[in-house]
RNA sequence: CGGGGCGUAGCGCAGUCUGGUAGCGCACUUGACUGGGGGUCAAGUGGUCGUAGGUUCAAAUCCUAUCGCCCCGACCA
């Protein structure tokens, strides 16, 4: 008998086959001796989800595909949009249960457990702890924060009462509840550094859930704290953090590059996103390759082209009427000499505060667009809205498209882009239906602002580094971590007694991971006309064997053996024994995306082998089939990505 | 929140305008054949047509309300 067709010891990892004297009759009635230790199976030192990928001596009990609930559609559904989306549908990965809602399916929920393990994994080596947290948090808890108001505003957190009348909110994220566990248990800088971190459901009223699991209002998320003494020992835990971030990402395989973002609704000082691209990710990041600068555009600055007849001496102000004229493109059409960079735009904007509303006005050069995530950050308001032309109206006396820096009544604050600085002789309305102003000139026409950098930076302008255009890619954010300081401790009264004796608050960070995002989100990125490739790291099942004539005993036999082999050698891998016509399971296979098939059927007729497939590369080789497992261990060992010591 | 579209079998859809026995493809069940690209034949299972009310001799179809789902938009002067 040839070495690979030896049976190996198997376990009774399929107890619906087992041999055990329980076979033919119901659990209960089962004799007590067939219950004791003898007849159940040994224990596993390593148990099936072992956190060891290195392919030794890790353990994963094996499968038969009849066995696992696999369900395929031959047919996009209806409601996907994107790739990932149909794939997982199609694959019968994901099931809707209701609008941003989705149930797992057994062999997603298999990607997830791997994706949490790398998680975990890297996390346990980076020095940090698990922990878990309530998902349902009592709202004083929140305003004690003063992010109560913040998610209400935003409207993104879901809300709920107990019967005595308390309120709830479901956890978005959970620095608060993370620090209050600290405030109470940290006491000392010798408890310092602790950084502790959750795998668990997160909430989030999005305004529109779409594209399947990429945006939901219900998924599993990391969300890590950590806790130091100062803002120097921050940055060692931020840069810890950000190591182990690249990692974990590399770990699964996928390529994720970090870009400078806004810290949004967290808040902090300092804050970075790791992001996959992908044509259809949802964020646009903008990239100055020469100096590896990279940021979202909500962050992202540039250098912005001087407009030429900055040197040329004021004239005066003269007004012109422009009846019905109001865009900055109808502007130039009407003056033709004024291009776009000699205009400046007021464009008027509510703040919503927690307690009251300001009105902004806020300048910019007529060929430049605001970045309303930057001009909100400068209000420090916890929404921005445009005025209403009705609002408008009222509040300045002229028509939408006429307002201007000019006799603008002092409701509003007004603030202007670094761009107008400098400005002269330029064109802006006046707050007079009909009419604008030319030959403007700040601080003798109107008062000089305060300036403040709002402008999008956009594609193709010069980087802030070099100077070298910006490229844009899109992308699909799958991590984000936060220098927050002292933002939450200071408000929730978090402290500890430092080396010099004084009180201190905690000096904290945050570092999220979206764990189920980015496990569509390697799909997004993974995947052919065929259907999913899934990376190796976070496939349900790293090879499939599958007889294609499973009523041939000499063939499944085979099969069987390959199977059996392959997974004694900690090899993650499925048999699949359904009986489908060929063509339905060759389709059916590479729509599930294992990286590996191992197909046993004609080739082992005709000449003894066996074809190995590579999902990927959609190609294949014939392979004498003793040879199958040592060779499939082989690449595998390179294809699970490094790990945490690398 | 504004606009548009759609709810008919597990999935994808027709039928609605013009009221009159609820259909097709896939999937599923049984049998036979087939066995390397979602194979063939035959016989089947499965739907109070989203829900409620109304009009009518009669409603998937017309009217009203309501719930759900999808898409687009939410103003750059």
């Amino acid at each position: 008998m040839p070495s690979w067709n030896t049976p190996t010891a198997r376990r009774s990892h399929e107890p619906w086959k087992s041999d055990g004297k329980c076979d033919e009759v119901e659990p209960d009635s089962c004799p007590a001796e067939a219950q004791t230790a003898q007849a159940l199976p040994p224990i596993s030192k390593k148990g099936p989800l072992s956190l060891d990928l290195s392919g030794k001596g890790a353990y994963h009990p094996p499968m038969r595909a009849s066995r696992l609930h696999i369900v395929t559609y031959r047919e996009d559904p209806a409601d996907a949009e994107v790739l990932s989306h149909r794939l997982m549908a199609r694959a019968g990965l994901i099931f809707k249960v209701s609008s941003g809602l989705y149930a797992y399916s057994p062999m997603l929920w298999k990607s997830l457990k791997k994706a949490q393990g790398i998680v975990r994994d890297e996390l346990d080596h980076a020095g940090c702890l698990e922990i878990q947290a309530p998902i349902l948090q009592d709202r004083q808890l929140w305003e004690q924060s003063g992010r109560w108001d913040v998610y209400e505003a935003s409207g993104t957190m879901f809300t709920s009462t107990d019967r005595r009348g308390t309120t709830y909110g479901l956890a978005p994220t959970a620095e608060e509840v993370v620090t209050a566990y600290a405030r109470a248990t940290v006491k000392s800088y010798k408890q310092l550094p602790i950084c502790l971190y959750q795998i668990h459901t997160k909430f989030r009223d999005e305004i529109r859930p779409r594209f399947g699991l990429l945006r939901v209002k219900e998924f599993l998320m990391k969300d890590a704290y950590s806790f130091d003494v100062s803002d120097k020992a921050l940055a060692d835990s931020y840069e810890n953090m950000r190591l182990a971030y690249h990692r974990i990402f590399r770990r699964m395989g996928l390529e994720a590059f970090g870009v400078d973002a806004d810290p949004g609704d967290i808040g902090g000082s300092g804050s970075m996103e790791f992001m996959l691209a992908a044509d259809s990710g949802e964020d646009a990041i903008l990239i100055e390759e020469s100096s590896g600068y990279a940021a979202n555009v909500e962050k992202a600055t540039s250098r912005a082209a001087k407009p030429a007849g900055q040197d040329e001496a004021p004239r005066d102000m003269r007004v012109e009427d422009t009846p019905g004229v109001r865009t900055c493109d109808e502007l130039s059409a009407f003056f033709p000499n004024v291009p776009p960079a000699r205009m400046v735009k007021t464009v008027l904007f509510k703040a919503i505060h927690t307690d009251h509303e300001e009105f902004w006005a806020a300048l910019i050069r007529g060929d430049q667009e605001i970045n309303e995530v930057k001009l909100r950050n400068h209000t420090s308001g916890l929404e921005l809205k445009m005025l209403s032309d009705d609002e408008i109206e009222a509040k300045t006396g002229a028509k939408q498209g006429f307002a201007g820096p000019i006799g603008l009544s002092d409701t509003f604050q007004i603030v202007a882009d670094k761009t107008v600085r400098g400005m002269v002789n330029l064109l802006c309305g006046l707050n007079t239906t009909d009419q604008h102003a030319l030959d403007v000139n700040i601080g003798r026409d109107f008062p000089e602002p305060t300036y403040a950098d709002f402008r999008l930076a956009r594609e193709g302008e010069p980087g802030p580094t070099d100077g070298d255009p910006l490229i844009l890619k899109r992308g699909i954010e799958v991590g984000h971590i936060f220098q927050l300081g002292t933002k939450y401790s200071a408000a929730m009264g978090a402290t500890f007694m430092a080396e010099n004796g004084r009180e201190q608050p905690l000096v904290m960070g945050c570092y999220g991971i979206g764990v189920s995002r980015v496990v569509a989100a390697a799909i997004e990125q993974n995947a052919d006309e065929h259907g999913v490739v899934w990376p190796v790291p976070l496939a349900p099942f790293e090879v499939a064997v599958a007889c294609l004539s499973p009523k041939d005993e000499e063939l499944s036999q085979v099969a069987e053996d390959i199977y059996t082999q392959l997974g004694s050698q900690g090899v993650d891998v499925m048999l699949d024994d359904r009986k489908l016509s060929p063509g339905a399971k060759l389709k059916d296979l590479e729509l599930l995306g294992f990286p590996f098939t191992v197909i046993v059927g004609r080739a082992f007729r005709d000449e003894g082998k066996v074809e190995v497939r590579n999902r990927r590369e959609m190609s294949s080789e014939l392979v004498a089939p003793e040879l199958v497992t040592q060779q499939l261990t082989t690449i595998l060992e390179d294809l699970r990505v490094g790990l945490s010591d690398s």
